[in-house]
Order: structure tokens, then C-alpha cells, then sequence
RNA sequence: GGGAGCGUAGCUCAGCUGGUUAGAGCACCUGCUUUACACGCAGGGGGUCACAGGUUCGAGUCCUGUUGUUCCCACCA
């Protein structure tokens, strides 16, 4: 057997048992149908991605479950792959670009999506290699990326196929633009923060000239495409001047005074201005109205057709030069201060301007009304459960979603425009003439595809799918995704309602929504606050293993949890502690083998046993930190403290061996690489963990009444023990100073055949069954009275203080009990475990009050 | 304007379907080279579970309200 080193080295062992597992092709999921299914798709990690702790969290959650289920004799597997993310991978390299001086126009679209390829061939695997140092368990054969041949064509199939049914169409709407990213955005792309702003009140003067109606506005530069003043029709201050016109100032336009539902009464000044291309509100009134539209800002948020003054203008400085002007003409009523809520672009944090734009939308309605059923049939589940009302209450009120972007790095819309007669011409293949008049002068939409578009197909484009494969076949619906809150919007619905609309079930049957990594003040991790921890670090300090158990030991579902690195010291300790448990159980292995199981033996295997019991449980519920926590307090507790002590006394090789493999086994989802290690070195490499069977709960084995006297004879033995090294330690009893032990029981059995434990660890020489002769230091447990001969430091004043207290407090116990027993309504009406506990307690209370009264 | 989470030991957090004396880690105190581990062992101190009501035989756990805090959604310019 090989020597083990003092303390366990993460560093030297887990790059080694990860090749092992790979070699092994322990990842490689099998459609075996002689198995049930187990699968699980990865959230997709951007190519641009950077291993951060969030990464960490997601990837272990699903690691524990895709390995305790390939132990349970699942057919498991879990896809790994990466997302094309549009806008963030093409800033990327235009920002290389940008160092070269060149933009992507220099290049053209073919050489910059070209370089776009390089640079995603070049870094895209960095963020896969990172996921491995977690342990990842990951079919890596199935990586997957949202711009592959088979994701492409997914994602043209299903958009050809929406665009034949009437639910992606073209339209000059509304839409969010973000200067920065130049590029339409969806609503939820847009992240709304409130800043404290300005409420410009300005006089627009009647054509007339017999007055002015002030409106109030919070953004005045887009005052320059007004075409309309609207009032509340039940607005009895503005009644007379609806249907009239007014001089909007600063260009030469009248627009017309309107009346209109929306406008509220009492905010502003009751008038508000219309500009129906960059307000989505002002959009909806033109369109009742008839009103025309100006736009007034192009792709940068620059004026234009807004005069000679002002065109050119960055829309700030614009709204400068604007209050100025409004100044000197002395059209500026006032300002107020004004919080209000900004959009905000949620890649780059530019203020989002809202404006008119020829933009695809995909129609919601039709899609959200199965998705929202599914779930509220429960096909899909969500858990925490909460999150099912934030998906609902999303879907139910979801606007049309405009899919296109005007990046060059994405999925092109398959459209083709015909110069000749309009029409447009949608197709799986690429078409050399126009559908309609069969010009061949016909040019393709020059926009990409929301990157959202792609990864809401990916839970069924990652098996095949527009193919019917038997891999698809077998494992979906999968079984669980495990994202964030923070993208229930982005993917998770958009993953149900295509995978309803698409494969006419749901994508998954349970979404475990997780929370999000803080650091250690609360905060979210951010690149600007540079408080960013990098999992790799943490890695290389603590090891994989200590880093996953961090992040679930002590989690819950659902709750954001604070990163404390420092927690990592402690489940380094804790694999050092297992370490050096294995250690001892290898020390161990070639001792004699007595040739029955003491009642230690049998009180360890049948604790492990109930533990599988109650882990699964809590892994089904996906308890995963309850499950982790208990595993944690076994082996520390039952196994080191105690089975491990015992053994010292008398060992039983066999056992210790059984014990450790079954912790193992039970520790192996969240510890994978330690566990895998130990298993190896004590296995002499003939199996691997990682496939071994998950242990579960043996009721038979349970019930057998040898285990059942074992577990209470070993439980009063630690009772016994705790007690006696109380009360040396109270009495600072040096831990060399052994003495004789005095037992008063009538219950000799329990101990006799304990004794060798009780010498050993409670530092005992001689026990004998009888009152002593001489004072002595006691202790008491329900069973029994101990007497400890330690002469000089026996002070009868301060034992007799002691025994008062501690009988007044098992009286105090027996009389709550009673009272409650006596209680009828607690007899009629607790269930009958728990009055049995309660009658059990009474019995152990009056037990302890006979002692001490003996 | 709606909705949700959280408030438990000095700190970070568990506490699953209501049921013993409310737990863990860190920190703190007292001992200890006990033949796996000082990345350790043994013993110990520390909590009126935010507050107020209610339901119940029984509430940290369920309900209502108050308060603090965080977040999400929403077209009052």
C-alpha cells in the first residue's frame, strides 16, 4: 500500500485524477435505454467569459447532480458548450481593432467576421478549460457552441419556420437603441435604474398668439420632434384649446393640441408633449392620432432634422444648447427637480434612447400563453417555487420581442429584400432571386439574431435537433437547468416557449433557480469595483474541492450568498481531516479481524446507513447544502470523533474500511477529487469512484435488532464519556492523570460490554460496579452515576452546588414534560412519535433525577 | 405603483413537511505533542430567532400587521 503523505495536496492530486476520469471516459452519457435518463444542459458561458465565482456555483450544483445521479445507475449526461455572445464578443475585438486604429468597417464584414472567428478559435476554449479545474464532469465530446454548423441551423429553421406561422415579422416600431452598441435592443436588455433628473416646464406659444400652453418634459432635446401637445379629454383647464394649434419652439412647425386618455391630470402640468418616434408612450398616441413622425436622432444619438442649429449634436449637448435657447427666448417656465427612471443598456451602461426603427419582432402572445400553461400544470418546476410567479407574471405581460441586432457577429437574418418589387424573401436556403417577382435583385437583411434567440434553442439544438436523433429522443425533455435569477427572463422562459412551440414539450422538467455570488460585504461582483475573487486562485490555494463545498455548504436555494474566502480555509481543514482519516483506515488494514462486529461496527454502518437515507432525501428536494452539511457533521462527528476512537480500543479492519468506502461514496458529488484520490490509493487503482454505486438506505438492515441494541448501547457509551471528560475538565484533571471508575447502575450490561472504550477514552484504569469507599468527583447520566476517585481534588461543597443545580434543571424538565404529557389536547393530537419522544424524554428526565438523588 | 427575498451567536450563514435543551464555520476562553490529522484533540462561554398580535396541544418555522434592508417588475411626460 502506498505511503500517504501528512497533509492532503490539491495542487499535486487533482490535475492527475481529472486525467484519470478522462482517460476513463467516465463523462462520455450513453442514450442507454436499459437506463433512465438523467440530462443536463450548461447555461452556456460566453466564449468571452472568464471563469468568475458565479460560473462556480452553477457548474458545481450541476456537477453534484449529474454525479450523483451517474452513481445512482443513471444514463447521465451534461452538455457542456459556449455562447457566441453577439454584442460582448464583437466589443471584444473591435476593441483590438480599435488598438490597430482600424474599425470594422476598415475590415468589411466578411474580414471582420473572418477576425471574429480567429479571435473566438484562439480564446474561446479558455472558459472551457477553466469549468474542467472545477471538476466538471462534463461530456466533453458534446461541447457545443451557439454559432456551429448544428446551432445555425437550428436557429434558421426555427426562424424561417416562426416567420411561415406569422410570429416573427418586420415592423418600424418602438424600439430600444443603445448609441454605444449602435444596435436595437430588447425591453430586457434594458435595465431601468432611477437618477435624479430635471423637469423642464416650457411655453409653447398658440399660433395665434393669444397665450401659451407649458408642457413638462424630462427630456427637452426631443422636443425637436414633437408633432403634437396632448391634454386629458376630461381636463376642464385645457378643454378649449383642443383642436388648436401651437408654435413649436424653436422650429418653424405648428403641431396640433390633442386630447388623450394617457395624460394624467395631476402630474406636470397636465400637457405633455408628443413625439411619437422616441418616446414609446408619445409612439402609441401618434398611432390613434395619425400624428406624424420626425425622427430625430440617428445611430449615435446625434440630431438630425432638427434644424441647422442643432444637427450634428450629441443629444446632452443638444438638450444644453436647447434649455439656453429656451432661456433667451424666456420660454422656460421653471425646473424642477425630478427623480426618474433611466434604461440603461445592460452591456455597456449607456442611457438607452428610445426610437422608431425598422426592427424583426418575434409575436409573443401566441407563445406565451402554452408557456405559461406548462408551468402552471407543473410540467416544468420551479425551485424554489417563488420564482414560477416572477416567470408568470413576465410571460403574461411580455411585449413582442425584437430580435434583431445590427451587429455583424451573430446568426444573419435570413431575409432577402427585393430591390425590384419589395418583397421579402425568407428561406432555409439561401435564395438567388426574389420569391415573388424572381428579380435577382435581391439583398440580404445585413442584421444578426438576438444572441438569446440561439441559447433559447439550446436545450434541444445540442441534441440534433432539427434532426430527429435518438440522442434528442432519449434525453428530452432534460432534466433540470440550474441558472441564476437573474436570467429566468433571458433564457429560462425563452427556453420553454420554444421548447413548447418547437418540440411540443417542455425543455426541462425542473428549473433550480440558484442565487447570486456577493462578496463579502454584500456587494455584486463587478469588474469596476474590482472585487472581483477569481476562482482560480482559490483553486490553487484551497483546491477544487474546498472551493465547491464553499459555495454550497451552508447555501439555500434561491438566496444570494456572500463569498467569504476564509470559509475556504475551512473545508481545506475538513479534506485534510478526511485525508488523515484515510490515512489511519490504511494504517489499519492489515490488524487481525475480530471475528464478530462489535456493537461499534454496527453502530457506525447503521448510522451511515440512515445517512444515504437522508441525503437522498434532500438531494431529490435539491437541498443540496443540507445534504452537504450532513456529510460534513458524519464524518467529523461520527466518524473521526468517534468510530475512528473506538477503533483505537478495538478495530476492526473490515468495518473501518466499509465505513470509509461508504463516506466516500456519499461525499463523492461534492468532493470529488479527494474522494477519488482516497479511492484509488485504497482500491490499488483496480475501480474508480466516480462510478461506483450511490449508497442507498437498507430499511431491512435497519430494523435488525443487533444494530438497534448497538445504537443505543454506543450512545450511552458517548453520553458516558462526554460526562466523564466534563467533569475531569471542570476540575482540571491534568489528561495524563488516569484514575479508577465507580459505577452505580442498574443497567451493568450497557457498560460491560463497553468498558475498553470507556478506559480508553474517558482515561479510566479499573471500573467496578459498586459505591466507593472514599469521596469522590461524579458525573451522572440517565443510566447511571460515575464515581472518580480523585481524591485531592474533590471539594463536596462545590459537588453538592453542582448535583443541586443539575437536579433542579431535570426537574424543572420532567415538570414540562408532564405538564405536557398531561396536556390532553398534545395526547388526542401529536402524532404518535412524538408523543412516544416526549414519553421517552420523561422516562430519560426521571432516570437522571434518581441518579442524582441516589 | 405592484411583487418578492431577507432580518437567527461578535461575523458569515444553515435550520427541509410546525415537535427534545435553536445548529455550523470563523472569532473568543480553558486545557492537551492522547500511537490519522496543530489544516489537530478535549472541554467551555455566547442567541428574549427584528417587533406586535393571532392560529395551534406546541411557533425560529404558519397567518396578519409594523419596522429595517435588498432586489425584481411597471409606458406619469
Amino acid at each position: 500500500m502506498r505511503e500517504l503523505p501528512k497533509h492532503y495536496d490539491p495542487a499535486a492530486t487533482e490535475g492527475r485524477i481529472y486525467q484519470l476520469w478522462l482517460d476513463g471516459g467516465y463523462f462520455r452519457g450513453l442514450a442507454d435505454p436499459a437506463k433512465k435518463p438523467f440530462s443536463i444542459v450548461i447555461p452556456p458561458p460566453n466564449v468571452t467569459g472568464q471563469l468568475h465565482l458565479g460560473h462556480a456555483f452553477d457548474n458545481t450544483v450541476q456537477d453534484i447532480l449529474t454525479r450523483w445521479k451517474r452513481m445512482s445507475g443513471y444514463a447521465a449526461v451534461w452538455i457542456p458548450g459556449t455562447d457566441h455572445a453577439g454584442i460582448a464578443t464583437q466589443i471584444k475585438v473591435e476593441e483590438d481593432l480599435r488598438k490597430e486604429g482600424l474599425t470594422r468597417y476598415d475590415l468589411g464584414r466578411e474580414a471582420f467576421t473572418e477576425r471574429v472567428w480567429d479571435w473566438k478559435n484562439k480564446y474561446g476554449s479558455r472558459i472551457i478549460e477553466q469549468l474542467k479545474l472545477l471538476g466538471s464532469s462534463c461530456d466533453w465530446s458534446r461541447e457545443r457552441f451557439t454559432m456551429d454548423e448544428g446551432c445555425s441551423a437550428a436557429v434558421r429553421e426555427v426562424f424561417v419556420r416562426l416567420y411561415e406561422k406569422g410570429l416573427i415579422y418586420k415592423g418600424n416600431r418602438i424600439i430600444n437603441w443603445c448609441p454605444d452598441c449602435t444596435t436595437a435592443l430588447s425591453d430586457a436588455e434594458v435595465e431601468h435604474e432611477e437618477e435624479p433628473g430635471k423637469l423642464w416646464h416650457i411655453r409653447y406659444p398658440l399660433s395665434d398668439g393669444s397665450g401659451y400652453v407649458t408642457i413638462a418634459t424630462t427630456r427637452p432635446e426631443t422636443m425637436l420632434g414633437d408633432t403634437a401637445v396632448a391634454v386629458n379629454p376630461k381636463d376642464e383647464r385645457y378643454s378649449h384649446l383642443i383642436g388648436r394649434t401651437v408654435k413649436l419652439p424653436l422650429t418653424t412647425r405648428e403641431i396640433p393640441v390633442i386630447a388623450d386618455d394617457y395624460v394624467e391630470l395631476e402630474f406636470g402640468t397636465g400637457c405633455v408633449k408628443i413625439t411619437p418616434c422616441h418616446d414609446p408612450n408619445d409612439f402609441e398616441v401618434g398611432q390613434r392620432h395619425s400624428l406624424p413622425q420626425i425622427l430625430i436622432m440617428d445611430d449615435n444619438a446625434k440630431i438630425i432634422n432638427g434644424g441647422e442649429k442643432y444637427n450634428g449634436l450629441d443629444r446632452y449637448d443638444a438638450r444644453k444648447l436647447i434649455v439656453a435657447d429656451l432661456t433667451e427666448l424666456g420660454l422656460l417656465e421653471k425646473i424642477e427637480e425630478h427623480a426618474h427612471n433611466v434604461g440603461k443598456c445592460y452591456r455597456c451602461g449607456t442611457t438607452v434612447e428610445p426610437i422608431t426603427s425598422p426592427q424583426w419582432f418575434v409575436k409573443m402572445e401566441p407563445l406565451a400563453k402554452p408557456a405559461i400553461e406548462v408551468v402552471r400544470e407543473g410540467r416544468t418546476k420551479f425551485v424554489p417555487e417563488r420564482f414560477s410567479k416572477i416567470y408568470l407574471n413576465w410571460l403574461e405581460n411580455v411585449r413582442d420581442w425584437c430580435v434583431s441586432r445590427q451587429l455583424w457577429w451573430g446568426h444573419q437574418i435570413p431575409a432577402w429584400y427585393c430591390a425590384d418589387c419589395g418583397e421579402i424573401t425568407v428561406s432555409r436556403t439561401d435564395p438567388d432571386t426574389c420569391g415573388k417577382c424572381g428579380s435577382k435583385n435581391i439583398e440580404r437583411d445585413p442584421d444578426v439574431l438576438d444572441t438569446w434567440f440561439s441559447s433559447a434553442l439550446w436545450p434541444f439544438e445540442v441534441f440534433g435537433w432539427p434532426e430527429k436523433t435518438p440522442d434528442l429522443d432519449f434525453w428530452y425533455p432534460t432534466t433540470v437547468v440550474t441558472p441564476g435569477y437573474d436570467i429566468i427572463f433571458f433564457w429560462v422562459a425563452r427556453m420553454i416557449f420554444s421548447g413548447v412551440e418547437h418540440m411540443g414539450d417542455v425543455p426541462f422538467r425542473t428549473a433550480y433557480i440558484h442565487g447570486l455570488v456577493r462578496d463579502e460585504q454584500g456587494r455584486k461582483m463587478q469588474k469596476s469595483l474590482g472585487n472581483g475573487v477569481d476562482p482560480q486562485e482559490v483553486i490553487n490555494q484551497y483546491g477544487a474541492d474546498a472551493l465547491r463545498m464553499n459555495m454550497i455548504f451552508g447555501s439555500s436555494p434561491g438566496n444570494d450568498m456572500r463569498f467569504v474566502t476564509a470559509k475556504c480555509e475551512n473545508f481545506r481543514n475538513f479534506a485534510n481531516k478526511l485525508w488523515n482519516a484515510a490515512r489511519y483506515v490504511m494504517m489499519n488494514l492489515d490488524r487481525e479481524q475480530p471475528p464478530e462486529r462489535t456493537d461499534a461496527d454496527r453502530w457506525i454502518l447503521t448510522k451511515l446507513n440512515r445517512l444515504a437515507g437522508s441525503m437522498a432525501e434532500n438531494l431529490e428536494a435539491y437541498d443540496l447544502g443540507i445534504a452537504a452539511g450532513k456529510i460534513y457533521d458524519f464524518i467529523y462527528d461520527d466518524f473521526c470523533d468517534w468510530y475512528i476512537e473506538f477503533s483505537k480500543s478495538s478495530v476492526n479492519p473490515a468495518v473501518l474500511t466499509e465505513a470509509l468506502s461508504g463516506i466516500l461514496k456519499l461525499l463523492h458529488p461534492f468532493m470529488p477529487f479527494i474522494t477519488e484520490e482516497i479511492w484509488q490509493t485504497l482500491y490499488n487503482g483496480e475501480t474508480a469512484l466516480i462510478v461506483e454505486t450511490y449508497p442507498l438506505f437498507d430499511a431491512d438492515y435497519d430494523s435488525l435488532a443487533d444494530n438497534q441494541t448497538a445504537l443505543a448501547n454506543i450512545e450511552a457509551l458517548i453520553a458516558s464519556v462526554r460526562a466523564l471528560r466534563s467533569v475531569r475538565a471542570e476540575k482540571n484533571v491534568p489528561a495524563g492523570t488516569k484514575s479508577a471508575l465507580f459505577i452505580v447502575t442498574d443497567k451493568r450490561g450497557l457498560f460491560e460490554s463497553v468498558e475498553r472504550h470507556l478506559k480508553k477514552l474517558a482515561y479510566v484504569t479499573d471500573i467496578e460496579y459498586r459505591e466507593p469507599d472514599t469521596d469522590c468527583v461524579t458525573a451522572v447520566i440517565p443510566e447511571a452515576k460515575f464515581y472518580l476517585p480523585l481524591a485531592d481534588l474533590v471539594d463536596l461543597k462545590a459537588e453538592a452546588v453542582k448535583r443541586e443545580k443539575e437536579l433542579a434543571k431535570a426537574v424543572s424538565t420532567r415538570d414540562s414534560i408532564t405538564a405536557k404529557l398531561a396536556n390532553p389536547g398534545f395526547i388526542d393530537k401529536a402524532p404518535a412519535n412524538v408523543v412516544d419522544a416526549e414519553r421517552e424524554r420523561l422516562a430519560k428526565a426521571e432516570a437522571l433525577i434518581r441518579q442524582l438523588t441516589v
